[in-house]
Parts: C-alpha cells; sequence; structure tokens
DNA sequence: TGATCGTATTCCTTTGCCGGAATACGCTTC
DNA sequence: GAAGCGTATTCCGGCAAAGGAATACGATCA
C-alpha cells in the first residue's frame, strides 16, 4: 500500500523538518545543515530516503544539490503533506526552523542581487 | 515530538486498516480478526501498539474486548485520522474490510435483537 | 592536474519492529 | 474447581532503520 510508504517517511523528526522547510521551496543541502542544526550525513540521508520513495526530488547546480517537493506528488501524498502543514503551523520545532530559513534566505538575498552565488562562495538553492 | 508517535502508528498496513475500521464504530477483537483475516496475535499485538500510544482505548466485557478510538485525541491526532479516512475512501482494501464488517455485524444485529449475546454464543462489539 | 568544496555512499553498531509459536491470563459456564 | 473461550504476553528470529566515522564522488577553481 503506498500510503503505508507515506506514512514510513512521516515517521522520522528529521525528515518532518526536511519536509516542512521544503514546502517553503527549493532549498539547497548546505542550508539543510544550517536550518536544521544537524550533521551533513544525516541530511543526506533522510534526503536520500525521501527521493528513493517519490516525496521529494533533487537537481544538481554545480557543486550544490537543490531539493524540493515532488512535482507531480499523488493524491495521497498531497492530501498528507498538507495535514502536515496544519499541524507543523502550531510547532516549535517546525516554526524555529521556518525563521532561520528566513535568515539565512534574507543573507542570500543581497549576493541574488549583487554578484553572482560563486564569487561569493555562496549557494543559490531557496 | 508527538507527532512522530503518531505517524509511527500509521506505518503499518495492519494497523491502518484498524484504525479504517474503528472510525466506524468499537469493535471487539473477535470481529477484528474476522474482518481482516489475520491471526489472533497480530491482531492483538497492534491493538496493543495502538494502545499504548493513546490511539485507542479498550474495555472488557466479559470474555470479549472492545476497543474503540481515543475518546479525547488531541488536534494532531484528530487531524490526522480525518486525513486517513480521506485516504481510505478510495483504496480497495480499507473499502473491503468496511464491507466485511458490515455483513459480520448484520448476522449480530439480530442477535442482539433477540436474545443476549451470552446465550447464542455471539460478541457484541460493534 | 591537483586542491578544494559540497554532497553521496559505504561500513559498522545499536535499536526497534514484525511475525509466528507457545503460553499465560481473565472470565464464564458446567 | 475444572474446562473452555477470548485475549494478552513472552520468547524467539529476521529484517530494516538510525546514527556516526570514514571515504568516495562530481564539479569548480587555481
Amino acid at each position: 500500500m503506498e500510503l503505508v510508504r507515506i506514512y514510513e517517511c512521516l515517521c522520522d523528526v528529521t525528515r518532518l523538518r526536511l519536509l516542512n522547510v521544503l514546502a517553503q521551496g527549493p532549498v539547497c543541502v548546505c542550508h539543510f545543515q544550517e536550518v536544521l542544526g544537524e550533521p551533513q550525513v544525516k541530511i543526506s540521508k533522510h534526503l536520500a530516503y525521501l527521493r528513493e520513495r517519490g516525496l521529494v526530488e533533487s537537481e544538481r547546480q554545480g557543486n550544490w544539490v537543490i531539493y524540493e517537493l515532488a512535482t507531480k506528488p499523488s493524491r495521497e501524498l498531497k492530501v498528507n503533506l498538507a495535514c502536515l502543514q496544519d499541524c507543523a503551523r502550531e510547532n516549535r520545532v517546525f516554526k524555529r526552523d521556518l525563521a532561520r530559513l528566513k535568515q539565512i534566505e534574507a543573507s542570500c538575498a543581497w549576493v541574488r542581487a549583487g554578484e553572482p552565488a560563486k564569487a561569493s562562495g555562496q549557494c543559490r538553492g531557496g
């Protein structure tokens, strides 16, 4: 049953946090590390887990890899991600992550507006 | 995070089927066995799993034990059970289970209407 | 071409879950 | 109180997942 595969993805805090962040839009791996404050291996492995099960997709941009939510989600996936968003709205951890994400994206904004990302050593995911 | 505990309950087919059946109302263990067509141990253990995590409650009635959904569910639990119901509506397995449940309950109805359950050797859960 | 950066993978250990067989428990009936 | 019924628990074996350390990979830069 596909539904079970979806729930299997949702029964880990790290993955829930990743999905919550991704709900805001595409993000690169290095940003995940900063936002979640978790080691690279952990982030990378959980993203791989989500990718194998079709919840997220990835695209390489030079050195960086950008992740985003599935572009063609099944109905079940869509419904459950919406449900997760509903629950995340009132949760400390999720809200803190989004706050951090905004900070990081803000400090990237002037980079994107000015010099290209390469020159400044900043990635552009998000 | 409580949300994870909920999702852990949802990432097993048997438990999803149990919850789907319970959404119709209280049910006793022996009915679960008939509806799901699974061995007693399996049913009992998954129900215990759900009970430990507060998704269901149980009550003994003579030889039989009746299970029902949590009477005071958290907001997160309520939302997710509703979401599950949404998904279950279009799923073969879930629909088949409910059909079997109706059959069983129908064959119990005349029992409940007439002789007491004890006399006929039928349980009354559901 | 070699160094460096961001990301992925492998190896390993620990932990938890799933399923079945056997058995124990609580309750009713005779 | 012993037998019978419905349910729960224990004791396995197998398997998958999680986390960290080390390492490999792909791309860029000097």
